[in-house]
RNA sequence: CGGGGCGUAGCGCAGUCUGGUAGCGCGACGGUUUUGGGUACCGUAGGUCGUGAGUUCGAAUCUCGCCGCCCCGACCA
């Protein structure tokens, strides 16, 4: 993409709407506008971070095996009448009514219509085990939303929801929830921490929540520091099986690590001062198994293979995706702007064409420009007419991993210069070679 | 919902106390200049001062109502 063809308001000063540095990054690099508290816009900055976000959520849930759906955000108030929870939602459920005077809502969850989808779909064990998600827009009507993204009353949520014969069988569906998440967060560059929680209006007493460290978090966690060395990495995951599953969810839950809604001071006390650790953390997504809490009261039943009719074990199973654009942020930038992480960023590279209108420079970078996109690694080229320290400044601000610069007294020597946002460091090299770094540094994500 | 604050140009703000018909910086646009970290200078455009009513010869400024936004608290993916 040529930044002259794009759209990327900038902001060079912060607005003054904007408190924390995530959302102050997210305005100020053009990403998201506010339309009304705590509901954006996203821009194309944004959408694209947010289609990445999309696009690895849907392939770790591929690989668990898991299948995608969509269902409306408006939903009949019928539904949610029947499992008991139109009444039990309360002030933060938007209810709207349509011209007939029928009761309908803005979904804040979708528990209620995936089981009423099941019930009318599915009728013997032989169809289970069966795990349906959705990426879909959401409404909370929070009394106070803030922070931007992180806690906005609109926000976008991959909800899973699986259904299984028996406890036995629910309880490997949420392994491998557990499982898939935590690869999930990993491809995105985050650490997050499965923790014991607190299950709320969903229901149910299996439940954990997932954080990711940050001090402008709004819980407050207490964790074994030894949690922070554990890795999947590439590691190759057989998600049918339950023992496998099973035993990585055993390693992640052994060290300590609660929200202050569980914490137990004593059983934190027997850790090793040293590894003992409180921190402030985002949450960015939740697993629960809950049961027959839906589906007794909803009748969502299968004949089991003794020909009896009962009632399907569910959970369900949360991630954050909009507010993980916050968490990223706030996990990974500095004072000059943003640091996306390869797995997540807008645009693999940008070229900074340091002398536009120059014949040798703007050949190299349109030569540059070409290969990059044939190698199927679409840079961001700012091929402005504007002073080199304007474009760096822009360029740190939106948080391209890595920068190829393009001048004149570099090009003399036939060289450009390959810049890593992360760490600032820069290394002189060929054109080829710089290509030849960046394809070898995105194979893997 | 309780407490606090704010609403003036795209963004950040001054002007409000003490009424006289709107200003600064950044940005945008045009030019000259400059050219490896937000360059300098000149010029241009852009505002029914959130909104409605009232007071007044005259309201951004005073009074009342309404709307919106932000912060702290309780609540939440």
């Amino acid at each position: 993409m040529r930044l002259t063809r794009y759209f990327l308001p900038v902001l060079k000063e912060n607005p003054s709407e904007a408190q924390i540095v995530s959302h102050r990054l997210m305005l100020r690099a053009g990403m998201i506008r506010q339309q009304a508290a705590g509901i954006y816009s996203w821009l194309p900055m944004g959408l694209r971070v947010l289609r990445r976000i999309e696009q690895i959520v849907h392939e770790e849930q591929a690989k668990a095996g898991h299948i995608p759906v969509l269902m409306p955000t408006l939903q009949s108030a019928d539904l949610w009448r029947e499992s008991g929870r139109y009444e039990d939602y309360g002030e933060e459920m938007l209810r709207i009514k349509d011209r007939h005077k029928r009761d309908l809502l803005y979904g804040p969850t979708n528990e209620e219509m995936i089981t009423d989808i099941f019930r009318g779909n599915v009728n013997s064990y032989k169809d289970l085990p069966l795990t349906l998600y959705q990426i879909q827009w959401k409404f909370r009507d929070e009394i106070r939303p803030r922070f931007g993204v992180m806690r906005g009353r609109e926000f976008l949520m991959k909800d899973g929801y699986n259904f299984d014969i028996d406890k036995d069988a629910a309880i490997h569906a949420y392994n491998r929830h557990m499982v898939s998440y935590l690869r999930t967060y990993e491809r995105m560059g985050l650490t997050a921490i499965p923790m014991r929680a607190a299950s709320g209006p969903i229901g149910g007493d299996n439940t954990h929540e997932f954080l990711v460290l940050a001090e402008t978090g709004e819980s407050e966690v207490f964790y074994d520091s030894a949690i922070l060395d554990l890795k999947l990495g590439d590691r190759v995951v057989d998600f049918d099986s339950r023992e496998e599953c099973e035993g990585i969810v055993r390693e992640w839950t052994s060290p300590y690590a609660r929200t202050d809604e569980t914490h137990d001071e004593g059983v934190f006390n027997e850790i090793p001062e040293e590894r003992r650790k409180s921190s402030r953390a985002i949450e960015v997504g939740q697993i629960f198994y809950f049961g027959t809490k839906y589906s007794e009261p909803m009748g969502a039943v299968v004949v089991n293979d003794q020909g009896e009719r009962v009632p399907v074990h569910m959970g369900s199973h949360g991630i954050g995706v909009s507010r993980l654009l916050g968490a990223i942020i706030e996990a990974s930038h500095d004072d000059k702007g943003i640091i996306w992480p390869e797995g997540v960023t807008p645009f693999p590279v940008g070229i900074v064409n340091l002398k536009q209108g120059d014949i040798a420079t703007d050949g190299a970078c349109e030569a540059l420009y070409n290969t990059l996109i044939a190698k199927g690694l679409e840079p961001l080229y700012d091929d402005r007419d504007d002073r080199a320290g304007a474009k760096f400044a822009t360029m740190d601000l939106i948080g391209l991993p890595w920068r190829i610069t393009v001048g004149p007294r570099g090009l003399a020597k036939g060289l450009v210069e390959l810049t890593c946002r992360r760490t600032g460091e820069s290394e002189e090299m060929s054109a080829e070679a710089a290509v030849a770094r960046l394809v070898q540094i995105y194979e893997k994500h």
